[in-house]
DNA sequence: GTGAAAGCGCTAACAC
DNA sequence: GTGTTAGCGCTTTCAC
């Protein structure tokens, strides 16, 4: 098939490619029964407008870039798949670039993103980034940026997070009104604001409850199901007393409840566990895992709207960013019952 | 920031623009001179390429149209990880489109991507398709065209899929050495030629080890973890007496456990189970699931790399398209250990 | 209501 | 080794 340009059609209707072009985009002054006649022969003739050009000329490409650390989390996919399909409903494209959580491929990505002339980033950074670095470019070049989930708050671009913080204040709050009384926390070594905001969730609900924050009980180190298991094995050696764990996310927490069950302790009789993210792992593991939901579909689709309005807006960096944050939802499963043998 | 082209380095350095684009380009004809010059020039204006023009010049756009189902199944996001990453590193860029399981979405989808002039489309199809419709288009354009998973064969297009008759024969004949005598197949009503291929494989399975085909033995619904529950329910309140289910994925085979434990009915020992696909959730569940494995991120690069080859290539259907069919992979976990106490 | 013409920022064929 | 020139297929301003 030979490529069929506005051109083609024109010449097949004996009438200039500008009428053409400009009743393909249904122009207001043009004739209805031009229009119908441009639109049958584009029709006939296999037209398909190119893209490629109109967004040359026009300086917009409908495209918009989005940039997430890895697609094989579900977190991720689950918010991409929001937003592509908000986007798509609006005549969006979504170009998709994974960081692979290595800040030097996202500067990679930007520049991929920016030559490509996309019409805006929608990113959640990878997870060791340090400075605000390259996507300072995108905002230079006025061009919309927002964040979701993971973002850099120095920058004057808008973000739809979960409250984390609040979260975590949840989670603990919960474990404590089940009964718990010593609850141990994990997090990441790394330095990402969502899991230290889970922390001092963790810590402001202990002090309001009336707790004592002891350091022993909050363990660092690489989130992973492995990481869980050592914690465990890490605080049943060393003897450290605790009936309840925090994990900063699911996949830790399933690690506790393996090892947990190894040795044999009762869950949630003895120690009560709670993750953090709601993978959907969650309700099919026995017992089944107490989490704090993250909203990721609602995530998607809201930053993508919140997206839409910056676009029509225009003036993007202006006024001061909105930043949008979902509460969490607390989901309370078999984990964390409480320990109704504590008073045998 | 004013955005800045060829030209304006051009001017810069007081030589023409075509020096600086063919310099930028790495041109072999230009002085190493010259080019370290106007690359330095192009760093220090903060120059990017405009990509659009160059793929309106050159007619390859370096991007290519990836269109699955949905994201928001793990299969599909662990394959266009894989897709993505590959892509990448071979200076291609992803243009995502989801139809969400719509052939009518997926056709738009095409049309979309046409007209975005991607180099080539990577799909897998709608599960309510019923004509090679607008794939055809693809074809007719001579633009590259490859499926993965769901494809199809009736086009002349190369695809990746694993080999879902082996991944059905398979299951079933581990179930089989595991001395189960009574196996259950569920499958789905809509017409899908993976769900076919795994129903061929148990039939076969069964024939090869002498054993008889009941077709009360084989249920029909739409996938999902309630039917599965509903076929339990159905199969006994019928007292159809059977030892083992091959489900045709793994989230009916949750529903199979959930049921079968709230009916007291001991796994692996009265009722095997397997399912297919091999979720996150199947080694973490409790009995864990025993299932069969797709290889979803060896799938993804293996289509990409496929998809590279046909680019380089330049003739795209002149040849019988390559149809790799990647190896099941079996995982034997809990559920399936065997009916041990048969003996009794 | 339609036509004429310019130009978006590049690539690439042809000069010299 | 570098300059000249002609488009790619549209959008858009200015005519009439």
């Amino acid at each position: 098939m030979k490529k069929v340009t506005i051109l083609d059609i024109a010449k097949e209707l004996d009438i200039t490619f500008s009428t053409v072009a400009r009743a393909l985009n249904d122009h207001p002054a043009i004739s209805k029964n031009t229009k119908e006649l441009v639109k049958a022969a584009a029709e006939r003739l296999g037209y398909r407008k190119n893209k490629i050009a109109s967004s040359l000329r026009s300086g917009k490409s409908n495209i918009i870039g989005v940039l997430v650390p890895s697609l094989d989390v579900s977190f991720f996919s689950s918010v991409v798949h929001g937003i592509e399909s908000i986007m798509n409903q609006n005549g969006y494209s979504v170009l998709l670039y994974q960081s692979q959580e290595s800040y030097k491929k996202e500067d990679k990505g930007i520049e991929t993103l920016l030559n490509s002339r996309v019409d805006g980033v929608i990113a959640s950074i990878a997870i060791n980034r340090e400075d605000s670095g390259t996507y300072e470019d995108i905002i230079n070049r006025n061009i919309p940026l927002a964040f979701f989930d993971r973002s850099l708050d120095d920058l004057n671009a808008p973000s739809v997070t979960i409250d984390d913080y609040k979260g975590g204040y949840m989670a603990t709050e919960h474990l404590i009104k089940a009964g718990y009384k010593n609850i141990v926390h994990i997090t990441e070594t790394r330095n990402l604001a969502i899991f230290k905001e889970r922390m001092r969730g963790y810590k402001d609900a202990l002090k309001a409850y009336g707790l004592p924050l002891n350091e022993d009980l909050i363990l660092k180190g690489n989130l992973s199901l492995d990481f869980g298991k050592e914690c465990v094995k890490n605080l049943t050696s060393r003897k450290i007393p605790f009936d309840a764990i925090f994990t900063l996310e699911d996949f830790t927490a399933m690690g506790v409840i393996q090892q947990l069950k190894v040795q044999h302790i009762n869950i949630p009789h003895e120690v009560g566990i709670i993750g953090f993210a709601n993978e959907a792992f969650g309700s099919l593991v026995s017992p089944t895992l107490s989490t704090i939901d993250q909203q990721t579909n609602r995530m998607g689709e809201e930053i993508a709207l919140q997206f839409l309005k910056m676009l029509k807006a225009g003036d993007f960096y202006k006024s001061a960013p909105l930043r949008i944050k979902l509460d969490p939802i607390l989901i309370i499963r078999e984990s964390s019952q409480g320990p109704t043998w504590e008073n045998i």
